[in-house]
DNA sequence: ACCATTTATGACTAAAATGACAAATAGGAC
DNA sequence: GTCCTATTTGTCATTTTAGTCATAAATGGT
């Protein structure tokens, strides 16, 4: 859990440090104090809700950083294909090569967007975009289809929740544009 | 009985080390030194008594209280045996039958004893252990095998860093004393 | 016994809290 | 616009608390 000084909180809303005092000390900013004398902490969430509530410009710092791509491909190779496309359009992007890993970086790692290969050995991807749709919280999260199978298969995969899907083989520049058009905010 | 380190509380506090030291010192914080030179300890009861004394946010770790066991086994029969079992002991269980609801399920649920079955078609058992052991950032995770495999088998999991395992078949007084055993603090 | 990591300590520096007071700001009334 | 007033914010000096650093010691693991 991260935390937060008055002075530190001074700095970014570009006030002074005994006004931010005066604001935890009023209740407007809910904040604590440390047992030694009373140095104030606040909670990086309580921050970012007063922020909210007041209105006030959210620091870069704050902003939500890079968008996350996890890939889930059992071929490596297909899987670092993906990696390099999606690094070099700015996107931070992990690899999953099997379920598990797949699985546990979902819920850490919480990505914007999954690409999910259908033609896993031993996995059923239909049930990971079950899974994703149902028993996962972030509803927001897209998922892209990446598979050699047929049309048909695909369109099952969409039914469940997934939000597009691409043929394999795939170019780069098809790629891309699949993934920008779903990350569009 | 549990105890924390001055690090560990610092870390907690999201404040110096030298300062918890303090703390300690001038008797704010409970603790004990230890007879080799004085490091300190604090049990974790004082710590959260000082915590709720002093108003400050109480750290996710010690929030709930419920003991937490997940359950990874794709037989699901099996699975449901073990859950009556760790539920029944109070612990809060909680099943997958797949790899994938696995991971997911380790970094979400975030238990803080995992059972394993070896031997489910289609996932490497070992696989799981060396994420939980290198990619895994709870290292006071429990792991127990749970296998029909052979003792070989069994030995390898321990030694990619498991903590126990059973054999199947098992009776639920093995499986209890087992997890008790692991859970011990 | 050895090593890497963590902890304790003192001295020092940086940062925060506080009260009193000055300056700036906002909103009304004219 | 000006004047007035209430509220908020900034400044300053001082005291207290927290963090940094270097070094020595203890701890945990192999």
């Amino acid at each position: 859990m991260k935390t937060l000084t008055s002075g530190e909180i001074a700095k970014y809303c570009d006030v002074n440090l005994r006004t931010v005092i005066r604001w935890i000390d009023s209740g407007r900013l809910k904040g604590y104090k440390l047992p030694g004398g009373g140095n104030n902490r606040v909670k990086e969430e309580d921050f970012l809700a007063f922020l909210q509530d007041n209105e006030l410009p959210i620091p870069a710092d704050f902003q939500s950083k890079e968008t996350r791509v996890l890939i889930v491909d059992d071929e490596l190779q297909v899987a670092k294909a993906i990696s390099r496309v999606t690094t070099r359009a700015g996107f931070k992007s992990v690899i999953a090569t099997d379920p598990f890993m797949a699985g546990a970086l979902l819920t850490s790692f919480k990505p914007q967007l999954m690409t999910l290969d259908l033609s896993m050995p031993g996995v059923n991807g239909y049930d990971i975009v079950k899974f994703a749709r149902h028993d996962y919280d972030d509803k927001s999260l897209k998922i892209l289809i990446i598979s050699a199978l047929g049309e048909e298969q695909r369109q099952q995969a969409l039914d469940l929740g997934a939000d597009m899907s691409l043929p394999k083989p795939f170019s780069n520049k098809e790629l891309l544009n699949t993934i920008e058009s779903l990350l569009v905010k």
